[in-house]
DNA sequence: GCAAAAGTGTTTAAAATACACCCATGC
DNA sequence: GCATGGGTGTATTTTAAACACTTTTGC
């Protein structure tokens, strides 16, 4: 809109009830889940038009009295039979562009959330309506960043937003925690910074960083057996209550400092 | 919804078209500006039902082929009179609580901008129709903060959301060019940092560290007069192009240091 | 001259980084 | 023994914080 003319008599005339219309209501959620040490993210492969074939985010239609966060876990569960916890579930935002479906007007609320690592995705085999995906899977984040993968919609817009908040988040929250099982060791923590910013962090400082921030995490009087080829028993963690904003940044090597 | 059995025979059963409704879609606007050193935010005393004569944040229907940014700056031209930049516009998120509107299912989205320090509102004697606010003016942060004003719907929460996320960005980018001038003098972006955080930051110090920060500030050779009972001109400053994030967050005392 | 605001210098404390080194296990 | 991963110690560099001090104006 262009900046309206101060001189206009009235600045709310010239509207009739029939300009304003309603909306069709989706989520979308992207779903995380660190497999293979590497970043992944549930796509789907539609298997009705538009985009038909192409890779897209698992979403759908909100219903009549459900609220947006229950919306996100159905359709999830629809359409890959996953499971997530309800508070490891986060908005990202709306995506509203009168252009972004070619049938009609949507309006979408993107959602991110983690999977549990056991989880793998299946199709459901009862149903094949519209809006069931022909296939699905967790693609790694390099692929989906790199470009060669075209998404439907504006769905690579919805990706790149949530990855730019994760990746930020990680830095300033707690937020690691999420995608750790309920017992964990510093290092399976770390492998989750290293996976979502993509490089590897310094083990013995990162070790102490996490440890002097309070309200990250509390030791159990468990070890891990070593896993492979030996190595000594590492000691087991549990989160804190609460998703917290930590007091001091945990610094981030993967940005370019002044 | 409660994690559905893995016994259901079809994931996707169930539902008629019937469950799928359309959805009222409406824009909130979080309006900004600092006024006598102070953080404000715009607000409307109601005129119409629900909550009539309560204070809400400025916000409307969006129309039918209308971008959710240009309902967002429209709204707040209509009920305000006051026109902001559209790079100065930034989306909080989406609320959409089935409860949150008593007469009908609203998902509403909520922006934040920044309006010009000279900008005051005034109300539209041209029109007195539905959504028509009685009167609006812009409070102080800490009236609202402190919980004496009732805000309609779940305004309180998109504010208090909001603020979160001004405040922290504030560390991590350069947003707080935004409050300023096309010119301006290190100590204004200092006073934008005082007000958005509520406490005073060593003049010596904020200094250096906006001046080490690429990217942030490039000088003028311009100097600005001392207002009221002298001190040394004040040299001005320029935004940097874009709003970028900053290679090291700007260190914030306003919280608890573990 | 004196007060006020802008801006620089300097000292001290704290935090990040790099990496050497010890620990406990599997084979 | 040796490789492997867990974990601690420590020296070095970088950054933040506190505040003394100089500069340039109005009155």
């Amino acid at each position: 809109m262009d900046p309206p003319s101060p001189e206009d008599p009235g600045r709310t005339s010239g509207y009739t009830l029939a300009d304003f219309s309603m909306f069709a209501v989706a989520v979308d959620v992207v779903l995380m889940s660190i497999q293979q040490r590497e970043l992944r993210i549930l796509l789907v492969q539609r298997g009705t038009p538009p985009y038909r074939g192409g890779w897209a985010l698992p979403g759908g239609l909100v219903m009549k009295s459900e609220p947006l966060e229950e919306a996100a876990q159905r359709v999830v569960y629809e359409q890959s039979g996953i499971v997530f916890r309800q508070g490891h579930l986060e908005q990202v935002g709306a995506y509203g562009d009168p252009q972004r479906d070619p049938r009609t007007r949507v309006v979408t609320v993107a959602f991110w959330a983690v999977a549990p690592q056991s989880s793998h995705p299946c199709l459901d085999s009862g149903s094949a309506g519209p809006g069931a995906p022909a296939y699905l899977e967790f693609v790694p984040v390099p692929e989906i960043e790199s470009g060669r993968l075209k998404l439907a919609f504006d769905h690579a817009h919805i990706v790149a937003d949530t990855l730019e908040r994760v990746r930020a988040n990680l830095e300033t929250t707690t937020l690691a925690r999420r995608f750790c099982p309920d017992e964990f060791t510093i290092s399976q923590l770390r492998e989750v910074y290293e996976a979502v910013w993509g490089g590897p962090l310094d083990a013995a400082n990162f070790q102490r960083r996490i440890l002097q921030s309070e309200g990250f995490v509390s030791p159990l009087e468990k070890w891990r057996r070593p896993a492979g080829r030996g190595g000594r028993p590492a000691r087991l963690w549990q989160a804190d209550d609460g998703h917290k904003r930590l007091s001091r940044p945990f610094p981030a090597p993967w940005r370019g400092r002044s």
